[in-house]
DNA sequence: TATCTAATTAGATGATAATCGAAATGGGGC
DNA sequence: GCCCCATTTCGATTATCATCTAATTAGATA
């Protein structure tokens, strides 16, 4: 979609998961069609649990999923995740891309500049999405990755940036970069967007 | 090169070598342009220690390589085994990559059983170079990495399959499967050409 | 309901690895 | 020859993880 943040996490998840000889086989296996468990754990050679642990990282990272048919489940691969995530860094050893991604860095520093003061608060509400959701992820910068916001502490944080909490709050749940569950606020995981130097 | 067998283990220290949020972030720096290892450290706000010990794991996959000036050392991004690494697995989410992939395995197995006895002896030695490889490369599956070998138990090795024993251990050096150290021979690591599936 | 089978969970073990502070290395400049 | 500086090595700490065996779940069949 264009970003010029990336899931810093996601990509290291999906590498780490297929930084092992047998996940990496698994993956071999399944792009040549679907199969069991079992199936999986004779070719192998190793056993069921075994399977299903790696079978577990490997939907971790979405790049598996599975149908029941009577007791045996059957495992199939997302080609599309694969392709994608690959795609990542094969786009690093392109000179043209890295260069379009420096500039979708720089614009997006301006955007912030605009709209954020010199002593760091926000000036208003960007009515372009594009702008606005660069704004908040630069907001949720400030916050602790798997803490837990009680919402009157949440507003506090809001509020060193801009009078209008509740609006950003209820932005921030709108928009998946974060979660409530009741009343406790959550960043969320899967939407973690770092910005990925320095 | 079109190989019905793959470097799994290279694959693999691929992945888990990117599978590291410092790394990727290293890699993200690099691929605007060479840096010294002090500026990479502050970027990201690590030790000169950490960054050595990661450079290390990158230029062990052959990620990078470096340039002296004075006291300064300059790392810079190898783009070609990026893109080419990043290609692998790309491939296994195109359905006609992974066809001609199961044909050469097939191609390969067909050579293999006309080649060997019923009871694993190998009848002669392929003249045609491509096929040569592919008997070799099943006749090493035998071998342990990283064991050494003396010379008379590699003889006896190859006597198991084959008479001429001299000839096929003068194969291997040449066609860097193993290689020679004052009489010890051991396989090659970065050669280790493994049957992906079980 | 009893039983079979595939899959999962739990718990233990052994191995690998990210990071740091402190110390060592080694080339450059004076 | 001596000091400076960037880098590297060493050792310790802490955390993660692949794999196994044994026990459990849960759907299907009879």
């Amino acid at each position: 979609m264009g970003h010029a943040f990336m899931q810093l996490n996601r990509l290291v998840a999906f590498y780490k998961t297929m930084g092992d000889p047998t996940r990496i086989r698994i993956v071999f296996l399944l792009a040549k069609g679907p199969l069991h468990g079992q199936a999986i754990a004779g070719k192998l050679g190793l056993t069921p649990p075994t399977i299903t642990h790696h079978l577990n990282k490997l939907r971790e990272i979405n790049l598996v999923y599975q149908r029941r048919d009577k007791n045996t489940v059957y495992f199939y691969l997302n080609e599309s995740v694969l392709k994608h995530q690959s795609g990542v860094l094969a786009k690093l050893a392109d000179k043209e891309e890295v260069k379009k991604m420096e500039e979708q860095n720089s614009e997006n520093q301006k955007v912030i500049e605009n709209f954020f003061t010199r002593d760091g608060k926000l000036k208003n509400i960007p009515a372009q999405r594009k702008k606005k959701l660069m704004v908040f992820e630069h907001l949720i910068k400030g916050l602790k990755m798997g803490k837990k916001y009680e919402e009157k502490e949440l507003n506090e944080y809001i509020k060193q940036y801009h009078e209008d909490y509740a609006t950003i709050r209820r932005e921030f749940i709108i928009n998946h970069y974060m979660y409530r569950e009741n009343g406790i606020y959550e960043l969320n995981p899967q939407e973690m967007w770092a910005k990925i130097e320095g």
